[in-house]
DNA sequence: TACTAATAATAGTATTACTATCATTAAATC
DNA sequence: GATTTAATGATAGTAATACTATTATTAGTA
C-alpha cells in the first residue's frame, strides 16, 4: 500500500507565523500534541512545551499568538486531516452506500490511516480531539472565534458527510443538520475508549 | 398545584463548610450560577464572586477549596435535582412506560419544575450544565474526582434511568451502559439549543 | 563581508489562584 | 451584661501563569 504525504491547508488567521514553514514550527507543533497528552490542557503551556523542545516562550509566541489558538490550530489540522482522508479513500468508489460507510469508518476509528504527515503522531491527536476538543467549542468567544473562521474545516467536515448522505438518499430529512449532530456524538462517544 | 422545597444531600467532600449552612454559602452558591453563566468558566474567578456578593476571596475559600470544587458542587446540585424530580414525579405512575417518558422528558426539557430550592435559579444552572459541564469531567484529575465520590450523583441519575428502563423491559441488553451514554449525549444535544 | 531574518536569552508586568494574619462583628453561653 | 466563640472582613503576600519587551546571537543570503 502507498503512503501519502501532505501538507494540510490550515486556516491563517490562527498563526502568525505558519508553523509547517521552519523546523522550529514543526517542533513546536509535534511536541504540543505529545505535551498536551501528557499533561492535559489547562496544564500545558508555553512555558513547558518550549523547556521540552529546548526553546523559549518567546520564540513560540512569534507562532502562536496564545495557547488557545494553538489548540484550535491542532484540532483543525486534525479535521483537514480526516477531510482528506475521506476524499482519498471514496475517490474511486462509486456505490454511494459503500461511500458513506467507508466514511463514517474514517470519522469513529481512524482506520485507513493511509496518509501521515511526519511530525505529527495522528493517534495521539486523535486522543486529544476525542478528550480535549469540546473544550475549545465551549467558552465565551466562541462567536468571535467562528467569525475568524476557526470552525469552517470542522464545518467542512460535516458537509462532506451530508453530501455523502444526499447520494445515498436524495429524500434524506436536513442532511446538514443530521450529518452536525452525528460527528460530535460519534467524537464524544468515543470518549468511553479512552476511560477505564 | 403544590410546589415542594428541598434540601439537596450533596456529597460533603465539595465543601469545607456547608453552603447550605449560611447565608453567606448561600450567596455564594447562588451568585456562582449567575456569575459562570455571564462570564464563562474560565472568565468566573472567585474575586469576581466576592466583590458581586460584597465578601472577600477569603470568606469563599473558607466554603470551597477552589473554583473546581465549587462547579463540581453546583453539577450535583443539578443532577441531585434531576433525581429528585424524577422520583417526585413518577412515584406515584403505575405505567413503566409512562414513568420512562416522564423520566427522559425531565432529563430533555427540565419539564415539570415543580421543585424549588430558593435560593438557586434552576434555568441558568441548567444553561451551564448543558454549556459548561463536560468540562468537570474532561482532565487530567477526573481518578481523582472520582475516588472522591464527585461523580455518584451523575452516576446515581444514570441508575435511575436504567432501573426504570429494565422496569419496562427486563430483557433490555446493558441498560446501564446504555443509560451512562444516553443521558450525556441527551444533555450535549441541548447545547444546540443555546446557541444561535 | 555585510545584511537580514529567525531565534535565544533575559527580564519584566499584570493577573490569577491561593495562603496567612489579624481585626471586627454577631450569636450563644454564662 | 460580660465573656467566649465562630464566622466573616480587611489586608497583605506568594507562586505561578500568560504574556511583552529588549537585546544578543546565530545562520543563511546578497
Amino acid at each position: 500500500m502507498t503512503t501519502f504525504s501532505v501538507q494540510l491547508d490550515i486556516n491563517s488567521n490562527l498563526y502568525m507565523r505558519d508553523p509547517q514553514s521552519s523546523s522550529l514550527g514543526r517542533r513546536i507543533v509535534e511536541h504540543s500534541v505529545l505535551l498536551i497528552d501528557q499533561l492535559g490542557l489547562e496544564q500545558f503551556n508555553f512555558k513547558k512545551l518550549a523547556k521540552e523542545i529546548s526553546s523559549t516562550e518567546a520564540s513560540i509566541y512569534r507562532y502562536f499568538e496564545n495557547k488557545h489558538h494553538l489548540f484550535v490550530y491542532l484540532l483543525n489540522w486534525y479535521w483537514e486531516w480526516m477531510i482528506a482522508r475521506i476524499k482519498l479513500n471514496t475517490l474511486h468508489i462509486a456505490d454511494s452506500k459503500m461511500k458513506l460507510r467507508v466514511a463514517l469508518g474514517i470519522v469513529i476509528d481512524t482506520a485507513n490511516r493511509n496518509m501521515d504527515i511526519e511530525f505529527v503522531d495522528e493517534a495521539v491527536l486523535h486522543k486529544i480531539v476525542v478528550s480535549e476538543g469540546a473544550k475549545a467549542y465551549h467558552h465565551k468567544f466562541v462567536d468571535e472565534d467562528n467569525e475568524d473562521g476557526f470552525f469552517l474545516s470542522y464545518k467542512e467536515l460535516c458537509n462532506t458527510i451530508a453530501k455523502i448522505i444526499i447520494e445515498v438518499n436524495s429524500d434524506f430529512p436536513y442532511p446538514k443538520a443530521f450529518a452536525s449532530t452525528l460527528v460530535p456524538i460519534i467524537i464524544y462517544t468515543m470518549l468511553g475508549t479512552y476511560l477505564d
